[in-house]
DNA sequence: GCGATATACTTGCATATGCTCCTAATTAGG
DNA sequence: CCTAATTAGGAGCATATGCAAGTATATCGC
């Protein structure tokens, strides 16, 4: 490459995941709504079937989030009744998230609907290049970016 | 598949593509923060110097963006300067988005980041995963959901 | 030309995102 | 034990995200 030439700004990998995300969200979205779940929430409710009870930290490295950001993003889901949080029994700095009964109810109804979202992908994209996308962003996700990080302290 | 299966949540093309965009924009927001610029910013000033001029709708669909949200993003960019807004010349509703000279040199110093944490990621993902992620993700914005959608009203 | 329709944008609302700084509880060293 | 470093979580700040509803301008039909 010359070393006049103007890096190709188009190529960024960031800017096409972040697009990416933006516009499949706003496609599940449209099918979560009538169940009054986002997919933030449908994420976080479908996470909590599987994992019984954690606590915010887990809960937010599981799911590639920041722990501030969970923890507010619990809020509403809280206020709802569809989760509970209690004190850690072992650790009473921690908080135990937990699904409730109507939180379990609602991820039902979420779930039908996610079906259609999902299976519309799939038939829109195609199963095998969605196949290999997933594959390919849980690589990203579980790529430990701190020895090339830009703060070394 | 058995009538009775749970549907494999974390399957969800959805959540792989939101997680990946939490994971990679902390990476690259790490590498410009030293420029005063977001991942997003830096998308908006780039594509700006390519656009010479846009109108947000345009703009908007471009970085395949919801126009309020973008509306609401140019904001910090005019309030420093980076960016200047005026109405548009054809139709007088329209607001023609440019970069001024502030944001232009903005850009160049966020450029020199963008350089590090782009060859961080592809050195970190490898070449050729690098390319093939972001060839299935432009695929991904590119599609038309229309067809598939829920809304059919 | 005028009313109907469409388009460009803004505002209000609610959630999503993560950093920095803070407090409380735990664990490691001595 | 008791102090120091660590860890779990929250609060404040700023931006990011998009829907619904509203306003202003353009364009279409006649």
């Amino acid at each position: 490459m010359p070393v006049d030439a103007r890096p190709d700004l188009t190529l960024c990998h960031c800017l096409a995941v972040r697009q990416a995300a933006r516009h499949v969200t706003r496609f599940y979205d449209q099918f979560l709504a009538p169940s009054g779940l986002r997919t933030t929430q449908f994420s976080i409710l479908a996470k909590l079937r599987r994992a019984g009870s954690e606590t915010i930290t887990t809960l937010a490295r599981d799911l590639v989030m920041d722990r501030t950001t969970l923890g507010r993003n619990l809020r509403p889901l809280e206020r709802e009744g569809l989760i509970a949080i209690g004190k850690g029994s072992v650790d009473q700095r921690s908080r135990e998230v937990r699904l409730t009964e109507a939180g379990a109810a609602r991820l039902r109804a979420g779930i039908a609907r996610w079906i259609e979202a999902q299976g519309g992908f799939e038939t829109v994209f195609g199963n095998r290049r969605s196949s290999s996308l997933r594959a390919l962003l849980s690589a990203v996700s579980a790529v430990d970016f701190g020895a090339a990080s830009a703060d070394m302290s």
